[in-house]
DNA sequence: TAATAATAGTTGCATCGCTAACTAATGGAG
DNA sequence: CTCCATTAGTTAGCGATGCAACTATTATTA
């Protein structure tokens, strides 16, 4: 019924590749979210928490929540500015660092399996034209 | 950092349209997923509630909470099965059927606002495509 | 027929996401 | 310098979603 729909289809599709990243990352213990902002700040360690929620397209509130739970499983901790007491800048922890190659490469097989069942270049252009949505959006 | 990520993309996407869709069925008190649901029910009512999870693609958890909002406001009516007391079929109140049209109305302009922004064959493409993915995850 | 398997639906628990509203700190205008 | 606006982060409250485990019912099998 739904079928040209692109709110229907995209969150569907969503919903599905959450399970498939997910089993992805469940030998880390952390969900898809929690691991690519996991990702992003192993990626650029040491921005504030406003800008880690820019790069994840995430609110502010999510962010915090989200770093919450990976300052309880040990592997970030926040640092409070100096110049700017509202600030705090986040950092990975030893534990998070020596996750790091895994962690990626943890995802790149998820995205490799796809690439093979769909074609790499249907899913190249799949991607880009998601995003081009999405910017298309802002 | 997660360009080429379809994971990462999608979900962002996701959200940006749920948002979209929100405003849009925001003047009937519904959100985009018990309006979808809804008008599933009303395109093709007396399913069982285990069909419209297959047909919206959620759990069957999911479903059954889900129905139990939109039985709240009034909008759906669930009848036990006669042969199978298991089962239970869901119809849409006369409430719901009336606002069948404006509903259906006010998802084809979001989407038309959406086709005029991107260009109606990309749009179309970019919905097949993510049908592709979402067929080929099955 | 009695025991077992399968199915429909629900409930408990957890995560993720949002908006609105809040605190604390900084910046700017007067 | 004081008042007001802005900004970073948090909290409260809500809905959506899933998995695991449960109840109730029906189907199957021995």
């Amino acid at each position: 019924m739904f079928d040209h729909c692109i709110y229907f289809n995209t969150t569907a599709l969503a919903r599905q590749l959450e399970r498939e990243w997910a089993s992805a990352f469940a030998p880390f213990d952390l969900t898809p979210p929690q691991a690519f902002l996991l990702r992003a700040i192993l990626d650029k360690p040491g921005l504030l928490q406003r800008e880690y929620a820019e790069g994840m397209v995430i609110s502010r509130p999510t962010a915090t929540r989200s770093l919450d739970g990976l300052m309880v499983k040990g592997l970030i901790e926040r640092r409070s500015n100096e110049r700017d007491g509202r600030e705090q800048s986040v950092f990975p922890t030893a534990a998070a660092i020596s996750m790091h190659v895994s962690l990626n490469e943890a995802s790149v097989q998820v995205a490799r399996r796809l690439k093979k069942l769909l074609g790499t270049e249907v899913f190249t252009d799949t991607v880009k034209k998601i995003r081009d949505v999405s910017f298309a959006l802002k």
